[in-house]
DNA sequence: CGAAATTGTAACTATAATGGTTACAAAATT
DNA sequence: AATTTTGTAACCATTATAGTTACAATTTCG
């Protein structure tokens, strides 16, 4: 369905500055952990910031964090902040008007993508930042430890861990 | 978020069958009523045909017809069907490893996605083909003349519509 | 059998959303 | 004034889907 990973990247940024508190990070720092272009990071900052999620700050001591309580912003907000505008979509093309099914078709399949859609919304509306912060902990410390076993991550920053995170 | 108008076109295309019932349906008319090309519709098909739902036969007398009870028939079949794979998708390129937060991120962001598509799932599992069809039957008769009300669909059959379901 | 109709399928192009890259003006700090 | 970083435009790349043409294989019917 969804070539699209607006989303995941969007609550992984979030997650990110929740994780580093009230000093901005660059979106140099935030590509560095989600691998990819700081312009496409700047983008879709530009649409959580419309969404009023995060505030930015040029200049030499510039970057962004986030404008609201970790704790008090759902997966919802973010989800919202994309105006992805629904899971499912219509016919790209109108129907035949001449059909008794395709007349039709459109308001009762609106129907149940608004259904379905609601169902989503209500998912993503009783998990907060702050729940996928603390759900990211306990893998980087122990869960992770014993699936890899060779010592990459141990709990300390490393490498490049330190170069993104204690900056911050 | 999706382009994608697969599914919505495959519930369109099998509401058709329901409505017309056993007697196959060419994939010309099925493009008329659905305002596409008709290889779409036997690539669609083809893949409706695969997970059960529709037979189809080669010949001058061929077409394609629902291979299972329309009451029976969920839009979760469908869905499946289509082998969408799931609403959202996760990042990309996998996030550094080197930084705490994409370490974990696609771990706790799968479960999410996981939540998000059981919601989806359970819907669309209440929702039957023929659920669809009763449902389009009202707007045809009273909701859509009233809207319209220029006596473009009265109830009959007239023009392609005809050409589309006569034949059936 | 041979003609006609229809599906199955390949090959190609078109469209649209997203992602990636480069470049640079505007803003903020030193 | 110099440096840093965001905001933003412009462009290309990638991918999924849709649309089109063409044709072999299959089935029916004369």
């Amino acid at each position: 369905m969804s070539t699209n990973s607006r989303f995941a990247v969007a609550v992984h940024v979030l997650s990110l500055m929740a994780w580093s508190g009230e000093e901005p990070l660059k979106s140099e720092q935030v590509a560095e952990s989600v691998n990819t272009n700081a312009v496409v990071i700047r983008r879709m900052l530009l649409d959580l910031a419309q969404a009023g999620l995060v505030v930015s700050q040029t200049g030499s001591l510039g970057g962004s964090r986030l404008a609201t309580d970790p704790a008090e912003t759902t997966l919802l907000d973010v989800y919202q902040a994309l105006e992805c505008g629904g899971v499912f979509s219509l016919h790209r093309q109108p129907p035949s008007r001449d059909c008794p099914v395709g007349v039709n078709i459109e308001t009762v399949l609106g129907e149940v993508l608004q259904e379905v859609d609601s169902a989503v919304e209500k998912v993503l509306k009783n998990i907060t930042i702050d729940d996928v912060v603390q759900r990211l902990k306990p893998c980087g410390t122990l869960n992770n430890v014993k699936k890899n076993s060779v010592g990459k991550s141990n709990g300390r920053l490393n490498g490049k861990a330190a170069k993104v995170l204690e900056t911050v």
